[in-house]
DNA sequence: CAATACCAAGCAAGCGCTTGGTTTGTAAAC
DNA sequence: GTTTACAAACCAAGCGCTTGCTTGGTATTG
């Protein structure tokens, strides 16, 4: 299972939208702009702008502004969740694989999705109470896939902390790359993977 | 040089708002308010009521909202690289400087300044470029003292890493502690520093 | 009696969203 | 293979409300 093959899958299970259909363009301006401006600053005018149609136009393919929000968080983690659970099952090992986690993780924070990422970082408090409730149950199973591997690398005595300490600190630290890391600084994706894996001092397993 | 007598020398300097007074005040609710809310979602009626005065009546204090957005920020750097400052000159080795700094960053984003550290974190897109470039600089005095002390460190062989890719993690994982941290959790600030200081496995001394 | 701090009222602009009507794509009916 | 039918996609206009900020005047304080 390749990337485009995971999209393509969730396409079609309708569980994210096709990128070339309005609704997915749409969708694609919107995390950019929510990303650039934030999302208080962005008007329904710029996201039709955006999109070559009128403000008004809008509302025929979503009922508010915040239910934009909503989408773009929503299929963001759809995608990436799948990406992620790819990226562990390609692994043998448990070090490896939080090693294709930490990578994957910086490949959507800094990549395709990286705008939407962004957005689900930084615009989390412009969502409604409803609809952070919902995002966080989609959340949940993201999280657990990263848990069950730092608490099988805790047990192999090769962790020095809580893996959910461990979760909760990588999660800031891999997000906040999104306003620092430059592709084109003479640092690779992979040269930062090294780096964060080496940082976390991983013992010798036990076993 | 304790923290009390550290605010006063700034009070004294000019260089940040006496907390009684009515601008002092407002900042702190300014502080609390763009946290909870967000700058945008904050109008200036919220900021005048939260001090009991009437929304016109802000501009006698301030020239605009962004200004107030500003001195939240500029004086949050300002205490905090004077409290950091400390901490370090207090510590012995390096090991304990480091220690010192994670715990003084964590105190300051779980503590009495943590409603103007998240503002700092997370609205920093509200600012204008001219107001970003001038927090900016201030805050590269703030960075200094991180990366003189893991400089240090990897001279010595205890960092795995790049200085400035550990400082830049690490400002990422702290900050994001005011995302979930509550002190109440069953988990103390000091535990909280000595998981992440573990979570870094320095190395010993080549020395 | 001047400076500082405030109030009451409101303006101009921009906001999300609605409305009534027109164009466009598609596919069956003839 | 043209016509008819109809929904989806869109436009032009603008409504009602909120926003940051201004104005002219009044207390309060040293």
């Amino acid at each position: 299972m390749n990337q485009d093959s995971i999209l393509r899958a969730l396409v079609a299970d309708n569980l994210v939208s096709d990128p070339t259909s309005a609704r997915g363009r749409l969708l694609h301006e919107a995390a950019r702009l929510f990303r650039d401006k934030g999302y208080e600053r962005t008007t329904v005018r710029d996201l039709a702008a955006a999109v070559g149609i009128q403000s008004g136009s809008l509302f025929h393919h979503f009922r508010t502004k915040e239910e934009i929000l909503k989408a773009v968080m929503v299929e963001t983690i759809r995608l990436n969740t799948a990406l992620m659970q790819a990226a562990v099952d390609a692994a043998e090992t448990d070090r490896d694989k939080l090693q294709a986690l930490v990578r994957a993780e910086l490949e959507s924070i800094n990549g395709q999705t990286g705008e939407a990422m962004a957005v689900l970082v930084f615009e989390w408090r412009s969502l409604s109470e409803a609809s952070q409730a919902y995002v966080l149950r989609l959340r949940d199973i993201y999280e657990q896939l990263w848990l069950d591997v730092l608490e099988a690398l805790r047990h192999a005595g090769m962790l020095a902390a809580e893996p959910f300490v461990v979760r909760r600190m990588l999660t800031g630290a891999l997000s906040w790359t999104v306003t620092w890391y430059r592709p084109d600084g003479g640092l690779t994706l992979d040269d930062l993977t090294e780096q964060v894996v080496a940082m976390m001092g991983l013992k010798a397993s036990r076993a």
